[in-house]
DNA sequence: CGATCTGTCTACCATATGGTAAGTGAGCGA
DNA sequence: TCGCTCACTTACCATATGGTAGACAGATCG
């Protein structure tokens, strides 16, 4: 019965609020996602995320009949978050490099302030077509719709002309290499600061802004 | 006794060569970096490893004592590898763009021949630590090298003024972005052809020539 | 030939993992 | 108060996993 994408999971909105606001079901979601972006996949265990949440592995069972649904669960509520986020920027005023730059920027500030989300986007490389498949398809429109906006703005002249899903990528590949570079200095024990980030990110968009611009800005 | 990196992984180029020409010990480390890079760490088995290559996990576990020592030879030999190819790059003769540009192109080469390599690397920013600050401590004379000869050719006027360090992540985020590309190209049932990433190589490398680039070239 | 070494194997083992079965107790409508 | 549902628990289980111990075959060497 119910929609045929539901595999079982039980709806996260049910249940009683707890303490902090938040349903067990919701409590799972995010812890789920922090340690499937942090640690992997295969590198949680239930048992390690229960813990982690001081309740029974079990429960975590109960609202999610599997590891796999609440993968799909974990999924899909970030592509949705991601997407809202996005299309958000995306609605902001503005147009030529301005929009851009606005876009470019609240995707860095989604990166530092939710770093989970980019993490989970990069750990859908490796998770195969089930996953994988499901995250691109709900992110789709979105990328449609800005590979839409950048073709317009190039048709404007107020970019230069390259293929828009490549931009796209190449803005993507920027934060996920900022993410890369915190990883990076983490490995060698300096924590990252706020400050070293925003700095990072004015190069980034400074690079940016050399490949795309024309003159007519 | 030996030396103290030694974890008891034996030498790889013991034993007798196979039909193939190859030691076992180095048909482990090659299967071990395919599947590293591939499912991750956490992914692979041993017994699924010592599957594919139609041997007893027993067999692994004789050359490499340790799943883990088995992750840190792989790492190390995959250092050593990419190391070597950046390092010909940078030796090979010429200057300002054309020597980047020889760079950037021996690092889509490698991303096309060995995009284990690329998937190791990547596989290295959850893998905490111990494998990480290994690998990071290989490649570190390298990245050294390479901002080094960025940094010449900024003092040259050759090139836009930017941190060299952050040029080199854009660099290696763009071959990261194209191996994304695959995957979401894959995720959609497309298999990509020589001839699209050929494609996607020169676009890249015209938008780091944009971003890159003086007048003087 | 007999001893030893090398490379691989079979036989196990303890633990961890995803998942099932069967409760338990609080709250609630009749 | 009876019965039911909801949220969560304890008690298991089968399998997979990394790892140990030891046997065995073939090569090497005295």
């Amino acid at each position: 019965m119910a929609d045929p994408q539901d595999r079982g999971a039980r709806a996260p909105s049910a249940g009683g609020r707890r303490r902090d606001g938040a349903t067990t079901a919701e409590r799972i979601l995010d812890a789920a996602l922090a340690s499937f972006a942090g640690r992997g996949y295969d590198g949680t265990s239930l048992d390690a995320l229960a813990a982690s949440l001081e309740i029974r592995k079990q429960t975590i069972l109960y609202w999610f009949p599997s590891k796999e649904v609440l993968l799909e669960a974990v999924t899909d509520r970030s592509a949705a978050e991601l997407s809202e986020a996005l299309e958000a920027a995306l609605l902001r005023a503005g147009t030529g490099w301005s929009r851009v730059e606005a876009v470019v920027r609240s995707v860095f500030r989604l990166a530092v302030r939710r770093p989970e989300l980019l993490g989970l986007v990069r750990e859908m490389g490796r998770l195969g077509p089930p996953a994988a498949t499901r995250f691109i398809a709900a992110m789709d429109p979105l990328v449609a719709r800005a590979s839409t906006f950048l073709e317009t703005e190039m048709d404007a002249g107020h970019m230069r002309r390259h293929e828009p899903r490549l931009l796209l990528l190449a803005i993507y590949s920027s934060v996920i290499g900022m993410l890369t570079e915190v990883e990076v200095l983490r490995a060698f024990g300096e924590e990252p600061t706020a400050r070293s980030l925003v700095r990072r990110r004015a190069e980034i968009l400074d690079l940016l802004r050399s490949a795309l611009l024309t003159g007519e800005g």
